[in-house]
DNA sequence: TGACGTTCGTACGCCAGCGTACAGTCCGTC
DNA sequence: GACGGACTGTACGCTGGCGTACGAACGTCA
């Protein structure tokens, strides 16, 4: 019965309903999604769109100058390319892979055409939509209030959802880009978890020891985020 | 031709073609839209959508400790319920009323059902969804890397498009909740504007003499919403 | 084993924005 | 025409985060 029990790896493909899945299977392609690899450019029409398995992808925005923040974050949960079924086919933001893995890759006329059917999949889609759009939201609440230390938190958690495991491979400066902050803060706030037992790190690679201690000094955004995936989609496991 | 010339007063009804718009025309009901009214509320499944005429619509979150952030702005260029067919009936952020006027209220079932049928009006309300996300990703990115003074200076664009006049009736009380800031960083930023002679206010009045310039001291944010509105919406006036 | 590139630790001065507080000014109302 | 409330001007010390910089630790590969 639990559609997550299809070795299919990303959640939100199979929390759809057998045989609009199996179509869909059809048009999948299992690609490499390599640390760094930009899914797709800011204002660039993208020719597929993208289902995480075990790689999680930043949506961020570019500054004129350089700086950079992200807007969202997607793993296994979710897909990358929403812009295609919205009707804007491009964004103003970038996508890039922030932590390595694979994902199926699917032809953007492809997926336009099952979205158009106004099946399952429609429905399904635009609740994610949704889920993603109150993870923006709360990335705006974030950075007008919370502290670097707390916004850390946020993002670990966030990683961490999007992961099976508790070992992130990560360096602080990637993390400072991310957040948009310096790496010096980035490393202070990690600094700080250390100390307290929370993780361990060293030279790119993260160890979440406690994680219900990380969650309480997390600031009310992460909780706000969770709780709104899971009433939207129910069906879809945050592994 | 031009949609816009129907008095209908939102835009975004008057871009959708005349059949579509007249049987929509029906489920309609004029709306007295006061200053501080709360048009939905965090959490809330929502009874009805609101298409603004003359007024503008925050929707913005509130913290555990009543600190707010304002997330997107709505005005007649948009639509106030996005969530009601996006799927999940309610959000967790609070939709506020932010400059008084009017607007046309429609019955959450109504909505759902035209847009079920996946015409013109369906299309039209993603690509609007779209550029919601559009700006509430770049507030998310203003919060991060721009001074109070630029965000000022965004806002109060934000607002200016989407009224007719260049008088906005807003105390600097009620920007600083919008933007998430101290009254006295507004009072300091606007003080700025008005030595500039950008912009003349005076107990919740504000003039916009000097738009151009306003424009010029203003983050790139402002405008990569509004060409992306531009882009996306090009039958909506941005009046 | 040594050299080099990557990652992390930390320090310095600086400033924007915070929290707070209080006084001035305008306006409507009685 | 005096009162009271709403709105604005401004000041104070404080702190988080910025920009920057440089050295230390680690790992890798010749």
């Amino acid at each position: 019965m639990s559609p997550s029990r299809i070795p299919l790896g990303n959640h939100l493909l199979a929390a759809l309903p057998k045989p609009e899945r199996e179509k869909l299977v059809a048009s999948l392609a299992r690609v490499d999604m390599p640390l760094g690899a930009v899914v797709y450019e800011s204002g660039v029409t993208m020719s597929h769109v993208y289902f995480p398995i075990d790689c999680i992808v930043s949506l961020l925005y570019v500054l004129e100058d350089g700086d950079s923040a992200e807007i969202a974050v997607v793993g296994n949960e979710g897909m990358v390319g929403i812009s295609l079924f919205m009707g804007g086919n491009s964004t103003p933001s970038r996508a890039v892979v922030q932590s390595g893995g694979e994902g199926y890759r699917m032809k953007s006329a492809d997926l336009k055409k099952e979205f158009g059917r106004s099946g399952p999949l429609q429905l399904l889609l635009l609740r994610y939509t949704q889920a993603l759009i109150t993870q923006m939201a709360q990335t705006a609440v974030c950075n007008r209030h919370h502290s670097v230390d707390q916004q850390l938190c946020r993002w670990l958690l966030l990683s961490l959802d999007r992961l099976a495991t508790n070992r992130l491979t990560m360096t602080q400066e990637l993390i400072a880009n991310m957040l948009g902050v310096r790496r010096a803060g980035v490393n202070s706030a990690a600094g700080k978890l250390q100390d307290e037992g929370v993780i361990e790190y060293s030279r790119g690679r993260i160890i979440v020891i406690n994680r219900p201690k990380l969650e309480s000094l997390c600031c009310e955004c992460y909780e706000v985020v969770r709780k709104e995936f899971a009433r939207l989609l129910p069906d879809v496991k945050t592994a």
